[in-house]
DNA sequence: TTGTATGCGTTATCAC
DNA sequence: GTGATAACGCATACAA
């Protein structure tokens, strides 16, 4: 393979000329441009980006560190961030951790000896243990999505996840629902707790303290969603709503209670969290709270991009996007008052 | 940042020592080994893969570049080549083209320039200077899903998408149809000729010659979907049944039958290539060719690594995966004999 | 506007 | 089993 120096041969300059035309940098002349770009031709000279960046410092390269690639939020999010890089040039590396930190831990360290110049990392619990690694070598990063502890320095960009958990059990507790089950996902991961904590908040407002207690933990997957109604299925007295915390729980759901041979929203009314893109569903069903997805990894992408040139302001921010309530068949209407045992 | 020269001081041996100790290669004795990594752990050390691999021509990187991210059958081969390239140690790049030539060969020049050891390409369309331009550079290429044109020198692994449109169309005319569109995707792209080629073969086969010209020509995408039924269901006298060609077509399809007031499968019978899967679909619906995506990919990704570990034979292969044909509610039930007009 | 010398961090080669 | 030296391909610093 041709290097720099065939190249500066064949066009009768040095190799730092070449390596100036490539660039666009410094200065050369109009001639001296023509004979490299002619000579690159001929050679079919592909410049060497590893031996560029190992001397630049800068890979041109940012990293998308997610927890299921298979989730269309997170496609959305993949799709985003991809396109706002690629509009400053950059390069979008993406890594799945399936929710498991040690999948996280395993990719953060190959992405750091890849020496990416930036990271986005929708992080798989709440320690900071993966932000700390990221941050001793000293590569920017911007938490996507997801909480970290308090007194974390480093920035956030995520959706109200209890802000829009509070406005969809309200919207529950406004048709006359008075028993909602909470089906979430893993305990350590902080859009689980804030959407937990936002049907807290609405149910202890309305004087339902006594029932807001009907919370399922496990995970956000589709088997988790089955496993978990089958489990508010069997409360007695049986929630009369379900709250989904994201979209492939509710799938999960519907199934366990399409195969228990209940109706939604008629038996049972169902609500989630995450929307589920129109190209994907040809009958829209769910009453959800839609997170700003492409618009939330757009930010975050800018504002890391920010960092790793330095445009930034030295202190950490933590943008919270509101979520969007949408209405459909799944939430049902109003119940009657309560209609005696049985 | 600490380098292997620190480590090395700290530890009272070379440089080398220490790229032998963390590299596993070469002869390092047990005491050397302690004092190599008790010196990293205190440093620190993160090694630096760019100049490493600029020194060892090898990346351990490969890329992915397909066609579009956000459709369920991509994300599936996507899934599968990182599960087959992580278990061998390899890293993956995934790129969207959003079947554009342009953006398709962009991708390629900065992958090539990055140096990853072996690409997976998704062809957005059907000449090889794609392929021509990887191989210039002699990485290792292996097409999947899609054909190549005749005496293209590679390898390829695709489903059987004449096969699969072929069995498809044999339910149909079983089922009585006569009179069936094709909504396909663009006129360049294999996988999209393959599946006409099925059904005018199945529909000659059936003595339906003069009614196998139904077919229109549109995209991969739910939009041209939607365009594409339309223009089918204008067409005098109307269609008794159409196939998708994709899994996005059939839904775009499917919300044109549904504005347009017509019942799906008692107005028209629909049928479809590729499965979604079935943790994002709630209620299937769709009668479809599966193909073998998971499996697919990773066939593809063995193959390239075996190919750029010199493990391959020199001849190029071609393997030809057979589809699932499941049927469900869209395609119906038998059609009575011709009602007559009206 | 152009060129020379040098070094980025690692590993291949060969000598000890 | 270990180390010195050079080289991978390019861009920075400085000189001309």
């Amino acid at each position: 393979m041709a290097t720099v120096r065939d190249v500066a041969k064949r066009a009768n300059v040095s190799p730092i000329t070449v390596s100036r035309v490539i660039n666009q940098s410094g200065y050369f002349s109009e001639e001296a441009r023509m004979r490299v770009e002619a000579a690159i031709d001929e050679l079919g000279y592909v410049p060497n980006r590893l031996a560029r960046s190992l001397r630049s410092k800068r890979t041109n390269v940012i990293a998308l560190v997610l927890t299921d690639i298979t989730n269309p939020f997170f496609t959305t999010l993949a799709r985003s961030v991809e396109d706002a890089a690629s509009d400053a040039g950059f390069m979008v590396i993406i890594c799945n951790t399936d929710e498991s930190e040690v999948e996280e831990q395993k990719n953060l360290h190959t992405l750091l000896q890849q020496q990416v110049d930036g990271i986005l990392l929708v992080p798989a619990c709440s320690t900071s243990a993966s932000v700390d690694l990221i941050q001793k070598q000293k590569t920017p990063v911007v938490v996507l999505d997801r909480r970290m502890p308090a007194g974390t320095e480093v920035d956030i960009v995520r959706g109200d996840s209890e802000g829009g958990a509070y406005q969809l059990i309200q919207l529950l507790i406004g048709l006359g629902h008075k028993r909602i089950a909470v089906l979430s996902g893993p305990r350590d991961v902080s859009t689980a707790q804030d959407r937990v904590a936002g049907y807290q908040r609405a149910m202890c407002e309305a004087d339902l303290e006594a029932a807001a207690n009907l919370v399922y933990y496990g995970g956000f997957t589709q088997p988790y969603g089955y496993e978990m109604a089958q489990r508010a299925l069997s409360a007695n007295p049986r929630p009369t709503a379900l709250f989904a915390t994201n979209n492939f729980i509710a799938i999960g759901c519907l199934k366990a209670l399409q195969d228990a041979g209940l109706r939604v929203p008629e038996d049972i009314a169902i609500v989630s969290f995450d929307d589920l893109p129109s190209t994907l569903i040809t009958f829209p069903f769910f009453t959800v709270a839609a997170q700003p997805a492409y618009e939330m990894a757009k930010k975050a992408t800018q504002l890391l991009l920010a960092r790793l040139n330095g445009e930034a302001s030295a202190a950490c921010q933590e943008i919270v996007l509101p979520t969007e309530i949408i209405v459909r068949q799944s939430s049902g209407q109003p119940q009657r008052s309560d209609p005696g045992k049985g």
